[in-house]
DNA sequence: CAAATACGTAACCTACTGGTTACATATCTA
DNA sequence: TAGATATGTAACCAGTAGGTTACGTATTTG
């Protein structure tokens, strides 16, 4: 879980999956709106696939990343902990409101 | 956002986090069971404090910690995001699957 | 008031990050 | 097959993160 909210917290990367919602795409392709090297978004991919957020496929010169559902699962879980608490906050205060 | 996945990506800032649902704390007791200093602890409260997830609140020599809503909107609201991509790869699968 | 308590801040050290450049590799293409 | 294309890996570098020790400070408490 560590390695998807690192993931997560670098805008590029941010970015990167954000641009993958619209299909699988190469590294070319991802690097060219950045301001960032290939290299640079090669590292970014990278860190994403060991996160299990995109994988990688090779078809002859040419790469396809497209993303992975595997990664978010345990991160949104763990969101969704933290909102059930608040809700459990704002029933409380509802609760008390109505009294 | 940065600041709030980064902050959400070490495993003994969730842990504080986590243990703030059970209700607001001081910062020497969240340091208890962890191996780490007191110092330690207040250089996570401050990273999670900047990330808005949590404010602290003193009184007297003592000082009170209690979970923010406002930093973990955001980041939900993202991951949300993610989470309707994921949900519209689904029904098209369905929708394939039917035909 | 003096000692203890509950912190915070500063300085420092090591490890990791993100970026760059340089180079290697594989595969099309002319 | 030579050259261009698409990408990955390695080496290095500056900046940041997380931890520790040392010290400062505001309250309680005896």
């Amino acid at each position: 879980m560590d390695a998807v909210f690192s993931a997560l917290a670098d805008p590029t990367r941010r970015e990167i999956l954000r641009r993958l919602t619209d299909g699988r795409s190469r590294p070319t392709g991802l690097a060219a709106p950045f301001d960032a090297s290939l290299q640079a978004i090669s590292k970014h991919l990278r860190v994403l696939e060991a996160a299990g957020l995109v994988a990688r496929k090779r078809e002859g010169r040419t790469n396809h990343v497209e993303l992975k559902t595997a990664g978010f699962g345990e991160a949104a879980k763990w969101l969704d902990m933290m909102e059930r608490f608040w809700q459990r906050k704002l029933d409380a205060l509802a609760e008390r409101l109505e009294h």
